[in-house]
DNA sequence: CTGAAAGCGCTTACAG
DNA sequence: CTGAAAGCGCTTACAG
């Protein structure tokens, strides 16, 4: 590989390593002939500054680290697709990494990301403890939360009103006339399952439905686990609404579903979570709360440069919440 | 940020940078003392290798390159999910990036992905003009190809046999009797469709049926052009089954057979391509020919390695053909 | 077995 | 406005 340098334009076209570099870096005054000597030689010799050695002399990469819980649902592709876009167009790149629901992987990869010098991280959390995001609160990294916040750390957030969208999904069933309604979520030991959870609770309250904890199932996304726990939630219980607040639970649910030969509304009411273009092509279309994973994304990347620009701690940091928007279609119907 | 370096271990263990580094790249021998004090200050220190300047003295970065032609689709995701899990096993880092199926964003991933010294690449190209990767032939990192290939580059290639998943498809729906098969497909521009095309002729001339022009509507991914490549594919044609050649020209077929009306499979069958969960979960199943993603993201990760740990050229460059099968479901009946 | 030194490609005070 | 020099953190011949 012949990597072209700051030496060889510097030789061509007649002046000093430092002048090439200030050509390029274009913040300290140079003189109009010697900067169109020096493009025209980077030019003819192609030249393009090495990032890596930029990286260690400047103490940043110009790389931009992403680190989702799993790659297994459509969810995060619409985030991590914006995400991609607005890394590109800034001339970053993208290092990305997944911590697969494990707190461990995760710190593992914070750790690699830290040393790998990266510019700023867009983190969606899978541990609840603080302790595992010290390593990097020690840094001048400028980071943002994605989707689930952490208590205990300031940061800029970005994440959907889970809340108020589970609040109004099942609200939204309760006025079709449910009242055994069912709840499908992964464990409570993620941190928005509590706060999905509380929409659901706050909802029932506030309609005066006593609250059963023998209606709501959790279950990991491994697909036999979850099927079990639709399969006792539909048949012991026999609720005649289920709201299932994971995408992954959903397929499985409608798997069970099917396999059970119920109908959907007819023997049972089905609300999803997560927007998705099949959504609509299912028979019934299935009414879903979800929020814009293109807007997320977009937005988070923005908050992040906005503060690698500024500087960390320069200004309060925010949190922004998203819409998470119920879109009625087919899958319920009044009881 | 408070970087530990070789210089702070060396002093806290007494002895000088070099050794340190010679313990932690452990081929070269070092005394058992030695190494026990360097290791000792090293974790008392928490001292990690700083990558890039690693990098920059190695000429090389721990970092593999992706480049996908969309993020759009469920298509890749399963494949980045394989080949990210490879890389982080091997203790690499992914940078990802979108060509966004435009040759020219394809090549400045390219230089961007060369200028940031990878360790190898993974490609699945949007450009068909063998000079497009001119730049990246006159490297010596390796790269394997993905899902496509391009004439006049020698490489390591893995891809799914389209030709004869289509060949299959195909035939399956001749042998239910069918002989107006409509086709929907993305443009010919793209290297894999012709391959895929060819399939379909093939099965028709082997079964004696004329290949009709009118038949074959292709169509970019964007909704309304596929919408209307489909409408006007269903009303003018009349086909009494559509093949899909394309994920999602599936999804926007499936809307214009719902917005017309049509019954799958009594007024239509349908065979879409790629796997999805959500296939089987369609009313009625959606028959598909596809491949395993997570079986073609692991292998192209494991032959690139190879290929790193073995260098360039060593060995002849191999080409993986992974089945492209087809999942019978409900979609289709015999006409 | 280990230290001192050079160098990967770049940037940036420091002089001039 | 520009050159010479130092240094980012690491590794590796070269001596010893």
């Amino acid at each position: 590989m012949f990597i072209v340098t700051v030496q060889d334009v510097a030789r061509l076209a007649g002046v000093s390593p430092g002048t090439v570099s200030r050509v390029f870096n274009g913040n300290v005054p140079v003189r109009e002939q010697t900067k169109r000597k020096v493009l025209e030689a980077a030019t003819q010799l192609n030249y393009r500054p090495n990032f890596i050695a930029q990286g260690l002399r400047m103490k940043k990469s110009q790389t931009i680290g992403l680190i989702v819980p799993e790659l297994h649902s459509e969810g995060f592709v619409q985030v991590i697709k914006a995400i991609e876009s607005v890394i590109y167009e800034q001339g970053y790149s993208l290092i990305l990494c997944s911590s697969d629901e494990d707190p461990e992987r995760e710190k593992a990869n914070i750790q690699t990301l830290i040393h790998r010098n990266i510019d700023g991280l867009i983190l969606c959390p899978v541990s609840t403890d603080v302790t595992s995001f010290d390593e990097l609160s020690h840094t001048d990294i400028p980071f943002v939360l994605l989707d689930r916040m952490i208590d205990g750390i300031e940061t800029d957030i970005i994440k959907g009103n889970d809340q108020l969208g589970c609040y109004e999904a099942t609200k939204y069933l309760v006025e079709l006339g449910h009242e055994k309604i069912g709840v499908l979520s992964k464990p409570p030991t993620i941190p928005f399952v509590v706060e999905r959870l509380l929409g659901y609770q706050n909802a029932l309250e506030d309609c005066g439905i006593p609250y059963h904890t023998g209606l709501v199932r959790f279950s990991s996304h491994f697909s036999h686990h979850a099927m079990q726990a639709c399969e006792e939630l539909l048949t012991s219980e026999k609720p005649t609404a289920i709201f299932s607040m994971s995408s992954t639970l959903t397929m499985s649910l409608l798997k069970v579903v099917k396999k059970l030969n119920l109908s959907i509304p007819d023997d049972i009411s089905i609300i999803g979570y997560g927007e998705s273009e099949w959504n609509s092509l299912l028979n019934p279309p299935l009414t879903a709360v979800g929020l814009n994973g293109n807007q997320m994304g977009t937005i988070a990347a923005n908050m992040l440069f906005r503060r690698i620009r500024e500087g960390r701690e320069k200004r309060g940091f925010e949190t922004v919440l998203l819409p998470v928007s119920l879109s009625v279609r087919s899958s319920c119907r009044s009881h």
